[in-house]
DNA sequence: CCCAATATGTGCTGCGTGATACATATAGGT
DNA sequence: ACCTATATGTATCACGCAGCACATATTGGG
């Protein structure tokens, strides 16, 4: 018994509800929920707010179905790879890299809307956040010199790349940001973070 | 010659200005800077706004200030045990368990503000914030269930701590969406995510 | 043909925002 | 004492925000 066409009743819709959701879900994505106002809604999904209301509810509920349709696309496709290949290894590393391209396919990359979606950012010119890069640049470049000095000093493997071992530290020390944040336990975090030490740099 | 004490004229200060920024650099530690409002900074540094604007110029001054701060106290510290040990291993350890203790030492975790000041975020009892966490918390529960059905076909060790694992690789990826958004080139990423996935995994 | 039901567009509301104008208060310089 | 310079407190500005009231338009059912 499937669901009959219910021969809906009064005016109906001029507007693609998928489409539109498709262009609330970009904004969303691209600014986040606070840093998304309800006219850049109406200037992207072309629907005054009323009808906006009207069909969604609230921005709440529309963030709320544009990460369900998130998860259900972007997100699915990822979390896909991490089953596909038989081998776990090769498996984690196509669904990082699906993850990364995900992130970055976009003229200003976005990242992953699970993750930022709580969080306003402004324009990539937004001297704030300019500010703020370059002093997580300077972490960059600090934490590059201690490893190359590590690697002078025969710590290190020669072949050891201290660039890319700086840039994998960065990602993580980034990530532990994000996870204090979530409430993520204490004890989690020092645990993950031995262990992660302990096998980037193998002795 | 030290600088002159200049015997300022005109009325005095009623407040203390390093106690003041302190007090601001706790906000935006908090709440970062688009989500930190000027009726907020004037409640925590018992000044009002005029005040304020008259010391400190402009709220993004005052932002800029409290960074440097920031920077000079508890960053410093972490940047310090980086250096302080002989051993890189031990450096690189006690480096990110600073970070960690840094950043989950108030009531509510705040994370590190260089990383997250740019970007607002809610109440903990936010229900976007919550639904998100959420989301965030099925991906590490599928991590997690894959690693384990590779123990158990014996791609890893047998005594591969499986959560642990897990909690490496989603702290990993989320550090992947703070560097997208920051502008890290596609390539140094994937390269980052190889070196990490090989080493996270050994043969 | 008229009614009930849904969609649309105009224009608004109350509120919080960052920032400031203005009068007043308090200091040093001469 | 008077002038200049700085600080403070009140009260306010114009603006953008999320959300909605209301009249109008367009559909199907009877």
């Amino acid at each position: 018994m499937t669901k009959t066409p219910a021969a809906r009743r009064g005016r109906p819709r001029t507007f693609d509800r998928d489409k539109a959701l498709q262009s609330a879900m970009n904004v969303f994505w691209q600014h986040g929920f606070d840093g998304t106002s309800m006219s850049q809604l109406v200037a992207a999904m072309q629907i005054n707010s009323p009808s906006i209301y009207a069909a969604f509810g609230s921005k709440e509920d529309l963030f709320r179905e544009a990460v369900e349709q998130y998860v259900a696309s972007d997100g699915s496709s990822t979390m896909q790879a991490l089953t596909a290949d038989d081998d776990v290894r090769n498996a984690l590393r196509s669904m990082l890299a699906n993850a990364i391209q995900t992130f970055t396919r976009h003229d200003e990359p976005r990242g992953c809307l699970i993750v930022l979606g709580a969080r306003h950012l402004g324009p990539i010119s937004d001297p704030v956040r300019t500010f703020l890069r370059d002093q997580r640049e300077r972490i960059r470049v600090l934490l590059a010199e201690r490893l190359l000095k590590a690697k002078q000093k025969g710590e290190l493997a020669p072949e050891a790349d201290e660039k890319a071992l700086a840039a994998c530290v960065m990602t993580f020390l980034n990530g532990i940001s994000i996870e204090t944040v979530d409430g993520t336990s204490q004890p989690t975090l020092l645990a993950a973070a031995e262990l992660f030490v302990d096998r980037l740099l193998p002795r």
